[in-house]
DNA sequence: GAGAGTACCTCAGGACCCAG
DNA sequence: CTGGGTCCTGAGGTACTCTC
């Protein structure tokens, strides 16, 4: 490996707010063997690239290619300083956070006034339109990253992005009631911009709204906590882009013998 | 040539220390 | 207490040498 990629994996790592144990983890290497590849004592390996590149929505290709400059970017600073929730910054390419609120937006607009479609189902159905896209086509649609929480996959940017355009005035959040429980609801206050995404990409969301869309929250949340991304992964861990490969027929959206 | 013995290398991970 | 850095030991693999 050469001295520039691991000095750019650490700069990641730093960028990211990664713990090298949490990288371990990612990796299922120890800590220290984590640091000897960051100290370029040990190869990495393609897999364990993947992963990586993965962790960090980078391609394969933009992960190895010694440029220092990493291609993510802090963005979206909270305003309130020195308050714990600050310290959750959004790291993300500015485009792809762009691209994220015109989705946000797009699928507020055609599914977000339906009764069974609260925060956790919103989460579920942006998780499914990112991970469907990779395995679709093997590039990151939002590039957003995923935690496995116990209710759900939960989009780890969501929560600021949403702040940011709660202030723009580009969403409206709402509290209602379905059946007993209170839910969170957003609102869309402008049109999304179709010009960011492309017809290949609108096409893919609006084939997952269609398929998920109606699900009620039993339903969405079985069929999410099947899913194989979901389930390889621990508490609190980062879904990993690339375990869609390994999805079961029920949840796989990608005809691989066709392929052959 | 085949099998046994040995040396060397890489890797993993526990244990320890230090700094904040 | 947590995260980062280092040392040390053992496991596993490979290449080389020796003996039959």
């Amino acid at each position: 490996m050469a001295k520039e990629l691991y000095k750019k994996l650490k700069l990641l790592r730093e960028q990211n707010q990664f713990s090298q144990k949490q990288l371990a983890d990612e990796l299922g290497i120890s800590r220290p063997t984590y640091m000897q590849i960051e100290k370029g004592e040990r190869e990495i390996t393609i897999s364990e690239a993947k992963k990586l590149a993965s962790i960090f929505s980078l391609s394969l290709e933009s992960f190895l290619t010694n440029n220092i400059s990493a291609s993510r970017e802090v963005i979206l600073e909270s305003g309130i300083k020195s308050k714990k929730q600050s310290d959750i910054r959004i790291v993300m390419p500015r485009a792809n956070v762009k691209k994220f609120k015109e989705i946000l937006l797009y699928v507020l607009n055609k599914v977000g006034a339906k009764p069974n479609i609260g925060e956790t189902a919103l989460y579920k159905l942006l998780y499914f339109i990112d991970f469907d896209f990779y395995e679709k086509f093997e590039e990151q649609l939002t590039g957003a990253r995923y935690i496995k929480n116990h209710y759900g996959p939960t989009p780890i940017e969501f929560k600021k992005i949403i702040e940011n355009m709660e202030e723009k005035k580009e969403i409206e959040r709402v509290k209602s009631s379905y059946f007993q429980y209170e839910q969170k609801k957003y609102l869309p206050r402008r049109e999304p911009d179709l010009k960011s995404l492309s017809a290949q990409e609108i096409k893919h969301i609006d084939e997952v709204l269609a398929r998920l869309s109606d699900k009620n929250a039993n339903e969405l949340s079985d069929y999410s906590h099947n899913d194989i991304p979901w389930k390889v992964h621990k508490s609190g861990e980062i879904i990993s882009y690339e375990s869609v490969f390994y999805r079961d027929q029920e949840h796989s959206v990608r005809n691989y013998e066709d392929e052959l």
